[in-house]
DNA sequence: TATGAATGAGGTTTCATTCAT
DNA sequence: TATGAATGAAACCTCATTCAT
């Protein structure tokens, strides 16, 4: 896993600058604590421990629960986004698209399992504006991915019958839940899961008997 | 005791007509409210609410709120259970069980979409034995579909370089989102989402390309 | 974190002069509280009344009412051990050292009149573990005093018949009830009261008939 | 401990008389639950458990789980009265109408340990008029026996220098105690101890040193 | 007489957040 | 910046008692 130890492995955050990167150490620690007890049953008492500070001078860092939660998903959007682009610049075959993007997609999952899972288990925490915001988000990401398939679908690559709708829910859905059952003590490397995972996704869109 | 149970040890009279089944409503309730709100987020007033009865009340009926939420996965182990059973009776080949078991188990979720959902985000919260008797059911599920999927792969019915581990929690994972996505107002029906499912999960074990 | 616990992870400064020991006050509170109402009776928010703040922020102070009573008890072991090694300490004859020694008891009890009624009435409320060590300091207590009497058999100085479990029970029961029965405004004061309850111990010794 | 069950010793009540007798069963396991749990920790579920019957349907035999205590005690009563109307009819001298009366007094505690505890445990729970009732009683034992006493001492029975106040409570508090400490299988029977403590209370009487 | 569902007040405890120091 | 005491609302749960059947 690198050299970080394993309870400060989810930050995917630059390493401290030496002096202070408090904010991206509260980040980091909320995405532990977040991933081990889950939102609702994580203490701000908790969240204050694995920062090594306490109750009360987290506030000096976090204007609320639930604020610091939206901060692990702007993070999580952010490097989301990164793969968007990424794939949107490539220039290459519908399909060949798709594949390299999730191929990267399920890459980030299990090289931030914490993160990823936080990010795709307690968005439901979220409540008004920022639950508006990560929703709009991920339709985003949807319509993205859509368009990817529907250029497959147009560029007759894919199988005659198969609906765009109903496929993209199906290989998102099936990708979405790799941190779930990744373990990195398991027998197939990252690599090889997500290249696994992108070979499917491209054998949905294409051989849907 | 005869063959009540002991919380109900009547003499062996017939229910008063005036007496509902309140445990199937309560269940029906928890699984409604658990739904809205998340596990976490329902309070013990919501779910009386949804019943009808005063907070004390609900305790002539539950225990505590987990062993309610426990029974939601009782109640939902009891109907996956079915389908295994239902799959492992048939006499085709196995290529066709697989279609079959993934048909009529998506059709579950589509059809108890609240249910569904229930047992697939909120069995974090169970602790103690209720998390390993869940935890053991979940394993058990997976490992009759890997047997399945093992049986394909025994019959050359599926794509050489397919990895049996990891197209088993490919399938299951995008199966088991799909009460996360369907809308019972949306344009497809859960009958043809069920079949497109099946043919999915088949296309992804015989055509991988 | 340094030599300072997690919990208290002050920098080494002294207590902010504000800040007066409220955990004394919290068990002075307690006592009182325990020994006009009795444990069971009454509530956290009797005690965080007597303490003068809200019930939540008792919690500050006391881990849960058990804990808080088992301070109770901790507190009154120690001022039983001090009386304990006050007369293991003492040179003088065997007789001479159980009057000593009952003197002084008493004497703590009538001093300390609500504190002693906690400890004699309220261990029955203690559980697991409290309960356990609780019953072994009593356990512990009755050996030092069963062993100063059997002293006194063996120098000869009891009355022959005089069976020395029995008559360590009935003095251990006599004593411990004078919080009971004792009114601060009674006619007599601490000193002569125990001064008799010495002297009826050692009468018990020496001269049952 | 004669014919009776472990765990309907405590009755002293009369047997059921064939037919129904649900008054004195209740009482009797009151008695049993009150001196195993404590008043403030049984529940009226436990007394209904105990009796065998629905905890609805106990509120046949008793007003409140108070009226219920205070039948326990109305039946300790009766029988403390009878060892008093006992001793009172003696024709002895006065120290041996109070070794017999204490006889007597702390064998009906041995032979009743439960509701003897119970007794001298659970006073401090009534209230009301119930608190004042059981009050004025034992004012009246008390001025019983120091009636007793002060007939020793007119007689010129006792020792010079005895306080009549301090020595009465030092041997009922000594005699009181007794169902505290007596254990049914220990090494000496009721009638011995029971002897012993009415020596001892002679003792005391006439020995202080 | 017997039932057991229902009540509603009260119990202990947790916790996100604030603020004087 | 840092502290930790204090807040006060809300959480889950218990229980003595009532009452329609």
């Amino acid at each position: 896993m690198g050299p970080e130890t394993a309870t400060s492995a989810a930050r995917g955050v630059a390493p401290p600058t030496g002096r202070r990167n408090r904010d991206a150490d509260v980040v980091a620690a909320a995405i532990n604590v977040f991933w081990r007890k889950g939102y609702a049953d994580a203490s701000v008492q908790d969240l204050a421990d694995e920062v090594g500070v306490l109750k009360g001078s987290l506030y000096h860092y976090i204007e609320s629960k639930e604020a610091l939660l939206m901060r692990v998903f702007d993070l999580a959007h952010e490097q989301a986004q990164e793969t968007i682009d990424y794939a949107a610049a490539l220039d290459v075959p519908p399909l060949e698209r798709v594949r390299r993007y999730f191929e990267r997609h399920v890459r980030w999952y299990l090289d931030n399992i914490e993160h990823a899972s936080v990010f795709f288990r307690e968005w439901r925490s979220l409540t008004g504006p920022n639950l508006q915001t990560v929703k709009r988000r991920r339709r985003s990401y949807a319509r993205f991915i859509g368009g990817m398939i529907e250029e497959c679908r147009l560029a007759g690559a894919t199988a005659p019958g198969v609906d765009s709708r109903i496929v993209l829910v199906y290989v998102l859905s099936a990708v979405n839940a790799a941190p779930d059952w990744y373990r990195r003590e398991g027998p197939d490397d990252a690599g090889t899961i997500a290249a696994a995972y992108a070979d499917f996704v491209v054998g949905t869109l294409v051989g849907a008997a």
